[in-house]
DNA sequence: GTCTATATAATGATAGAC
DNA sequence: GTCTATCATTATATAGAC
């Protein structure tokens, strides 16, 4: 199982990582298969001898790193003891890839997003009992807010000074995690002054 | 200033609503004017006769929706006790347009998420003193998960059972929202293993 | 203001040489 | 396995009629 990172790839595994690397920059609907034969030194027409089309391109690369991310996410998930974001470059790539195709309404990843959300559910039962009524709302908040952190990457870094993915905005970032997940932003009697806007509103829902 | 609800408007408000539709469903990338335009029931020409480009029928969306949107938001954010997103028909849709311009590289709307990192920096920073020692990079944070949140509606919302911008998914949200900001999800001792965890990185990165 | 028709460019797909 | 050349389609942009 080589690393992406190594220089010596056969001709299709450069165009699934340089098709990896657009298509989680830009969108796989904002990348022509011409950008892609570009960046990975090869032409157009090889790009469809290895894989016959972009759609099919773009499924090759959906599973090619669900498939290596799930099990470090779970292995994540389940001996981390917090909720960074990993450091590990793969990974983030790879992440800011299944991202992506979350936007582009990418099946699999959607899948992948699913799984994140019932695993989230089974830990914060299991680790911290009491948080909610409702653990599958909360981890489906929750994990909705990690992708879309991840997704808005660029405006989130550009406010914290520093690029989050690297070491030093990445400092910068974890700190406020740490202060975002440790203190709670709704004090009790913002809570309650809340709750009762909301039970308002369930009231107008149900009444109409 | 009429709403854009109204049926009866020139063709050229239609042209920009339709644009303003599809760019925030399918990002402008992925959007041609023909589906523009058909969508507005307008020919092609028109459109160019209307605003010259593509592009620049995309800046005038970009335009339009911040300059309805930051008088908004600001009173939401001032006046509203919570953060839950807003359920009028109107702002949620220019906000899931924002939300794609963001994602889309748009500068106004990124110049509309720095405001909003100031914004809720200045908010937190009054009403909840002692939060955070960094308040610009918790907000920075808060920000970005808010707008990401919004970015994966359609995965958030298929965890949740309900679109959240019906009356009853927005419920369910609102609900999961509270209990997410009212109870941390660390507790101390966990804040305190992350916390070292963070020092000891921070420490290798200047190491290095 | 609005349309039809058309020019120009870009894109994905294909065929065949090496 | 890899490339060059080319086709068919679709996109944007333009011109001119009504």
């Amino acid at each position: 199982m080589p690393e992406p990172e190594f220089e010596d790839l056969t001709a299709r595994a450069r165009i699934r990582d340089a098709a990896i690397a657009l298509f989680a920059e830009r969108g796989a609907g904002a990348t022509t298969v011409r950008d892609i034969a570009e960046q990975a030194g090869v032409s157009p027409g090889l790009l469809r001898h290895h894989f016959g089309s972009k759609e099919a391109l773009r499924e090759a690369c959906d599973a090619y790193v669900l498939d290596r991310l799930v099990q470090i996410k779970e292995k994540m998930l389940f001996d981390n003891p917090g909720f960074l974001p990993a450091v590990h470059p793969t990974v983030v790539r790879y992440n800011k890839y299944v991202t992506r195709a979350l936007l582009d309404g990418s099946p699999s990843a959607a899948a992948m997003f699913d799984d994140m959300v019932r695993l989230s559910a089974d830990w914060i039962e299991q680790h911290i009992p009491g948080l909610t009524k409702d653990y599958h709302s909360y981890a489906a908040v929750f994990t909705g807010m990690q992708s879309g952190l991840l997704a808005m990457h660029e405006h989130v870094s550009r406010a914290l000074g520093a690029d989050m993915f690297t070491p030093e905005g990445h400092v910068r970032l974890a700190a406020a995690l740490i202060d975002f997940y440790s203190h709670p932003l709704l004090t009790p009697d913002l809570a309650a002054k809340v709750q009762s806007a909301l039970d308002a509103l369930r009231a107008k829902a149900e009444g109409a």
